[in-house]
DNA sequence: AATAAGTCCAACCGCAATTCT
DNA sequence: GAGAATTGCGGTTGGACTTAT
């Protein structure tokens, strides 16, 4: 197998670098910085080829390497991200500051992979590996515009074996359909930030453990990260407060929010008081368990529309999801290779989902009336660069009747 | 205690995209 | 515009370490 070119024109040391050669190009790209990678070697006095030389730098030297073990979080967001990203590794980095490509790979191949498999999941395609009774599923119908009758049958996941471990918390398998109804909440009123506690009948979200944490991004001109926690405890009746005071400045200031139940993370989300969105993390979003709850406009992340991940919705709730979209509409909201630009479109009733295949209409489905409010989906403008999956909707709830 | 099997992870490799000449 | 060089990415490998037999 040929080397790379670089490695041809001398016989450069290949292996474990030593500590004296970690010092050598810590020392050089600290006084001079890397500039063109090939001529670092030989300006750092090193015996390396330029490539080995950058892949040191970027996966261990690097000052702003997050070093030790990844967290409860981490791990979920991982495996969040790797459901609408695929093995972008490098993509999947730029979400988890001071953590490499390299070792979010290594992360997943050696454990999270294992994990999933475990819980019966592909790690795959992110599909349950095992099905349950056909009566379980639930069937609904969407009328294209042809008339046609689209059939698609969710998935029902194999839960139980899963919700009985306590890994399956840090893949945010929910441990039961109704755990939409007991999810913590965040609002957002550009002064406060409140977590309202879950409504847990059945005790199963142990409220002695569960915490809330926030963070303030560090701004430019402030290296300060501003820090909460909370604790409820069982007797709690109050919503969790984040003061006006610690309003951030900037609208680039975010509050990162994070609901941890048994030391997993059972909601995390970014919220921006400036402009009161939003942001959950989750692309198994619980944000459409809201319909109807929220009046506030809301950031949510494209892959909501992907039909796996609204089986899951259909999962949760035990009815269909249908969108209301015109073909424009369908091709705005991402059914087309373009990115959603600016439009609006409705998406009626209690139950929508799913596929909008080839820019047919979807029409209402006789859903359910569970929720009663109109939904209304803002698709807004995310630039023209396609290559960028992770800009957020904007999805707007309002309290309408039907 | 010795050895095999399994796990983890740093580093290598080829390829594709981008930049430079 | 063409070819070379460089950069960045994701798949794979190999060796150190741990666990099981």
């Amino acid at each position: 197998m040929a080397r790379h070119s670089c490695c041809h024109k001398q016989k450069l040391r290949k292996g474990l670098w030593s500590p004296e050669e970690d010092e050598k190009l810590l020392n050089y790209i600290t006084k001079f910085g890397h500039g063109c990678w090939s001529s670092v070697p030989k300006l750092a006095g090193l015996q390396r080829c330029g490539k080995s030389c950058r892949l040191r730098w970027m996966n261990y030297l690097r000052p702003d390497l997050k070093r030790g073990a990844f967290s409860q979080q981490e791990e979920s967001l991982i495996i969040e991200l790797h459901a609408v990203l695929g093995n972008r590794w490098s993509q999947i980095a730029a979400h988890l500051p001071g953590r490499t490509d390299n070792e979010i790979k290594n992360l997943w191949n050696s454990c999270i992979k294992k994990k999933l498999r475990q819980n019966g999941i592909d790690p795959n395609t992110h599909k349950p590996l095992s099905k349950v009774e056909n009566n379980d599923e639930i069937k609904f119908h969407a009328v294209g515009e042809s008339n046609d009758v689209v059939s698609v049958a969710s998935t029902k996941l194999n839960l139980s074996q899963a919700s009985s471990t306590t890994s399956s918390q840090s893949l945010r398998v929910p441990p039961s359909p109704d755990l939409s109804f007991r999810r913590p909440s965040i609002a957002c009123d550009g002064s406060f930030i409140t977590c309202f506690q879950p409504n847990d009948p059945e005790g199963e979200l142990c409220f002695q453990q569960l915490r809330c944490s926030t963070t303030m991004s560090p701004s430019a001109s402030s290296n300060t990260a501003l820090h909460h926690n909370w604790n409820w405890s069982s007797s709690d009746i109050s919503p969790i407060q984040v003061h006006s005071a610690l309003k951030p400045n900037r609208p680039s200031d975010n509050y990162y929010c994070n609901i941890d139940c048994n030391n997993s993370t059972y909601w995390s989300g970014t919220v921006n008081l400036q402009n009161d969105h939003i942001f959950e993390n989750s692309p198994i979003s619980w944000l459409l368990a809201d319909c109807g709850r929220f009046d506030k406009e809301t950031e949510v992340h494209p892959s909501l529309c992907d039909p796996e991940l609204m089986k899951w919705f259909e999962y949760l709730h035990h009815t269909p999801f249908v969108f209301n979209l015109s073909p424009s509409e369908a091709s705005q909201l991402g059914h087309s290779d373009k990115k959603p630009s600016a439009g609006t479109c409705s998406v009626t009733g209690g139950g929508l989902i799913s596929s909008c295949p080839n820019d047919q209409i979807l029409q209402a489905s006789p859903g359910s009336d569970m929720y009663g409010k109109t939904l209304q989906v803002i698709a807004v403008s995310s630039g023209q660069n396609s290559s960028s999956s992770l800009d957020p909707m904007k999805i707007k709830f309002q309290d309408k009747k039907v």
